[in-house]
DNA sequence: TATTATAAGTGTATATATTACAATTCATGT
DNA sequence: ACATGAATTGTAATATATACACTTATAATA
């Protein structure tokens, strides 16, 4: 069936965004094979057989951070003729969130990988800055109405970390006062006793984020909106 | 290069979302080849070598309805092993927002074409349905924040039946005097001094989406929003 | 142990946006 | 002239978002 059409090569490229705390960077590697060998890329591979192209995926960015279960979404395909120089491929982006905390940095050293933030990106290979900016608003739009942020965060984080990560991901300010009303609003996250003290001599409550509350809260026709 | 890697056949898939002035509908095809002959489907065709994705959604859309410069947006990549029974097949889904009265009737019998409510729709072959729901969300999200809506009128439209296709496209009623309140404060619609008198006696004047206010606007922070 | 430094935590008033709601106008057909 | 039916218009009430400054807790230091 289909024989008398092209086929073509398929690849998937990983935009992995992470939080160390402080800011939103991204993952990059340097590529250490032609086309464009030593140039900074975003993580990929090609498309096999035996897998789902979210498999895929999952497989790069398994072999890039060595962590699974993580927040995974297709962003879009790239099918330019030119986009490759060294053939033609179909590229499917995808953007994963990660705390940027549980990257293993052995594996790291493996690829030559390492965090950019999002105002100082190297140069990229091909379209991958395309494939990037398209990330970033995505995320933007993504945080705006799903509890998403979370997965750049450690399970549990204080309310001055949230905030703050917002901020990186929006690229503006908020008011401290109606950041805390709005979220504690939703009542969507558990407060614990436990206090963390690294960023503060009185130090900051930590709270989780409660899935189940989550949920419920969706079918009784709430809508998260920072 | 890359030579030992597999490859796919790549296909694109189109969603072509109408307004007939009623209803939002979706335009379907028979298909009249295997698999899957005399079920419904989405018209869709196979990637060429010498095509960019984004061109072959263009052809494959212009193949159905005869139209040009129609706004046209990657979906995503549908890529699961067993999607297509007859082969493995990366499809590329796109969706288009047509004026449906613009539907060339000739072309449509050619390829056995039908319009449907979205609340009717057929069976659809393969994963074609999944790809709809998925259009149909983004395009509430899409119509919500960008002005996409006028895509699916004539170039002269009435507030009727600007309402009209705001409440088909989000499922629910909004109040007559708010809606015009809130598109017309936006000023980004020229009032004619026409009047379309097809849906009632007194008639109801004509508007143009007027593309130049709405850069402007743009640039001066205005976020359009329904 | 008193003092200081630093980030965490808290409440209210104002402005803005959204929602709810009903009468009048216009053109045609009877 | 009258009846019909959709188009058009404004205001009050409510909800949401924004602006803004002081107190508290703790550890380090004097």
């Amino acid at each position: 069936m289909y024989r008398k059409n092209k086929k073509f090569h398929v690849a998937v490229d990983c935009i992995i965004f992470g939080f160390d705390r402080q800011e939103l960077k991204l993952l990059c590697i340097k590529r250490d094979f032609e086309p464009e060998k030593g140039r900074w890329s975003l993580m990929g591979g090609f498309l096999k057989e035996s897998e789902d192209i979210d498999q895929a995926a999952e497989r790069v960015l398994y072999q890039l951070t060595g962590l699974e279960h993580i927040y995974l979404e297709q962003l879009q395909a790239y099918g330019k003729r030119e986009r490759d120089p060294a053939g033609r491929v179909i590229s499917i982006a995808y953007y994963a969130l990660i705390d940027s905390v549980r990257f293993d940095k052995q594996i790291s050293r493996t690829y030559d990988a390492s965090w950019f933030s999002l105002d100082h990106l190297p140069d990229l290979v091909f379209d991958h800055r395309v494939m990037v900016d398209k990330a970033i608003r995505r995320l933007q739009r993504r945080c705006r109405t799903q509890p998403i942020g979370f997965e750049l965060l450690p399970e549990k984080f204080t309310l001055p970390q949230l905030q703050l990560l917002y901020e990186e991901i929006f690229g503006r300010a908020f008011d401290k006062r109606n950041f805390r009303k709005k979220i504690l609003a939703m009542g969507i996250l558990n407060k614990l006793e436990e206090k963390d003290k690294e960023g503060s001599r009185k130090g900051a409550y930590l709270y989780q984020f409660d899935k189940d509350k989550y949920d419920a809260m969706m079918n009784n026709g709430f809508n998260f909106e920072i």
